[in-house]
DNA sequence: CCCGGAGTGGACTCACCAGTACAGTACCGC
DNA sequence: GCGGTACTGTACTGGTGAGTCCACTCCGGG
């Protein structure tokens, strides 16, 4: 009950509302838009999302979701070094400062996500991969004596997430990624200078 | 041209509309729920905001970017001790997590900021102020020597904000405060073993 | 007291957009 | 090729909410 062509037709609505959320905001984009950037129409659009505009939002953030830890590998999944740490840390930078101003994830968040456990869960999922994946190459440092054994891998790797929401977060309202340069900075100089530090 | 009784309705109507964004996001909210809550009409709203829906929302984000720093006072204007940036600390998670899920600030920038500089410059000067307050206190510390001469003021305190938002942006879509607490205290715990640690 | 403008009430317009109805067409298994 | 189901186009509906209009009241100054 899905042919290929279906398949196709549900994923270009997807990647049209997507792009659409982007460039205009969640609030600004109607079903016609999505419908005309995907050369579909309304029937089109309630045949594969049958529960309307609030699944096809969710559809979009699920997506946007993989995006980004897709964009961090590979170097999120072998944070092994310090100099694996720092590619990853310009990888970050780079991707936030390209996306700009435009946080589809973000976005979707504060507007569907409020009210719907299922949005929420996105999110909620989303930040406990990040997370598992930072605590591991936190947990490696350690066991490798290249960071301080008094550091909690756990509430280090928490800190490092939020720094970086926060300085995405300024990227967006700013246009300037210095916060988010400064926050990663100041997590990774702690985690370097704990291995020599008062327990 | 703006009688006490006017003034008395105007502020009426910024209050509303702030409670019911708090309490139900910008989207859900009508101007009708605003006049509801106010005891006022649609005449009155476009009598004090000509501009309507938007100019509204502008005041809203005004009065709750002045509320954030309040709310961090007398604390945030004498981090002059480890003591006092505890409380500090304390201050603000406590202040975010009686919030919880709601941060209108948030998203009012994020709805109506995007597009407008009016909104962006609301944005921006509530994080200008906050970074200079915690620049002043990291400042004080490094001249009594307890922070150390290597960290740069205004970069640490760029990154202490933006933990703190990213804290609280964690703390919003999941409920928790674990993410804000542990950013702050990574923060915090990185200016205090910077006097001991190598330059 | 009375006049003008600030302040108020509420009905009305108008546009927009999510969702629906129902038509027709393309594809797949047999 | 044939039947049914997946797929697609389009016109329509119904509700909603921003913004307007105008008649009215209140109040302070002269």
């Amino acid at each position: 009950m899905l042919t290929k062509k279906g398949a196709a037709t549900r994923l270009r609505i997807v990647d049209a509302a997507a792009t659409e959320i982007r460039e205009r905001g969640v609030t600004a984009v109607t079903l016609e838009d999505v419908g005309r950037r995907s050369a579909t129409g309304k029937s089109q659009l309630f045949h594969y999302f049958p529960d309307g505009k609030e699944q096809l939002l969710l559809a979009v953030a699920q997506r946007e979701a993989d995006r980004v830890l897709e964009d961090q590998q590979p170097h999120l999944g072998e944070l092994t070094s310090w100099d694996a740490w720092d590619r990853w840390r310009d990888a970050v930078v780079e991707r936030y400062r390209r996306q700009g101003v435009h946080c589809p994830l973000g976005v979707l968040i504060t507007e569907v996500g409020r009210h719907t456990p299922a949005a929420q869960a996105v999110t909620g999922l989303l930040l406990e991969r990040w997370q598992r994946e930072v605590r591991a190459g936190i947990g490696h440092m350690r066991s490798e004596g290249l960071v301080g054994e008094h550091v909690d891998p756990d509430r280090a790797a928490g800190a490092v997430i939020a720094a970086i929401q926060g300085g995405v977060a300024i990227l967006m309202s700013t246009g300037s990624s210095r916060h988010l340069e400064s926050a990663l900075d100041l997590c990774l100089d702690y985690l370097r200078t704990s291995a020599s530090a008062r327990p």
